[in-house]
DNA sequence: ATAATACAATTAGAAACCTAATTATTAGAT
DNA sequence: ATCTAATAATTAGGTTTCTAATTGTATTAT
């Protein structure tokens, strides 16, 4: 089992996601809202089914987390007259701040995990997770219907 | 962010649990529960701080989900004599029917996410996800220092 | 134009997960 | 031998996550 596909990419993940938590402890953020944040440096103003979509939660959860968010003062959600059952979310100035702190520290986790990997390994990976992706998206929409 | 390693390993590890999900939805099994399952196929008998560790959960979260299936009847949790704090878990004839099902799908989705995978390829990719998981470890345990 | 359908977000309720603090047991030090 | 440290599990309290059902808005069909 500890050398199954399903166990390498859960530990992988997992202390990748530990290893982030433990080093923006300072921020306040919880462990629900980095990705989120980061996801906004590149596309301020997107919706909440999008958000959803690419940080792999459901629209349900992403109600609460974007709930906490707000409160902090991190972004603000605006109701757009063109379509008013959608909520477009924007990074505020305070949530800038602690984007790029995330977005460092991505950096700093990424390095580190890849440490002893020279650039064509790590294209491979890259094209390696990058085809895994679409083949489990594929097995994952067919089950759909 | 979408060709970073971290959100990769993210999409990849969520896209496997789904779709395991989705697969064994007839057993009952809830999400949390599968992983230790599988762990206890290979490793009956094993205490609970031992699960936790394999599984990449705390503690305090076992418990809970131990309990869970205990009372379903997958599990039994015995107290030895020997060591009287630690409690020893083995799965029941109902359990490793269960653990049986989990395994299947683990091996069917494995086989899916790895369509098109070269045998040479699936080395690569296993020798790099284990580099990256060892690199990780390292950091995650420095930093607890 | 209105009715049916689809869609975005939310609410409700449950499971999984976390950290911090507690309890019970074991091991180690003096 | 007793006192202190460490260890395994649990409890308490909170966040993240899910599915299913609901609300409000937009689209589509007749």
């Amino acid at each position: 089992m500890k050398e199954s596909l399903h166990y390498l990419l859960m530990a992988d993940h997992l202390l990748f996601q530990k290893s982030l938590l433990a080093g923006i402890k300072d921020t306040g953020l919880t462990p629900g809202q980095p990705k989120i944040l980061d996801y906004l440096v590149f596309h301020d103003g997107a919706v909440q089914k999008e958000i959803a979509e690419a940080c792999h939660i459901e629209p349900a959860t992403i109600t609460s987390v974007l709930l906490g968010m707000e409160n902090k003062g991190l972004i603000i959600r605006k109701n757009l007259n063109s379509n008013r059952r959608s909520l477009y979310v924007y990074l505020t100035d305070k949530g800038k701040l602690l984007a790029e702190q995330v977005e460092m520290q991505f950096r700093d986790i990424e390095e580190k995990a890849l440490s002893g990997f020279g650039d064509d390994e790590k294209e491979i990976l890259t094209i390696f997770l990058t085809r895994i992706n679409q083949n489990m998206k594929g097995a994952v929409d067919h089950e759909q219907n």
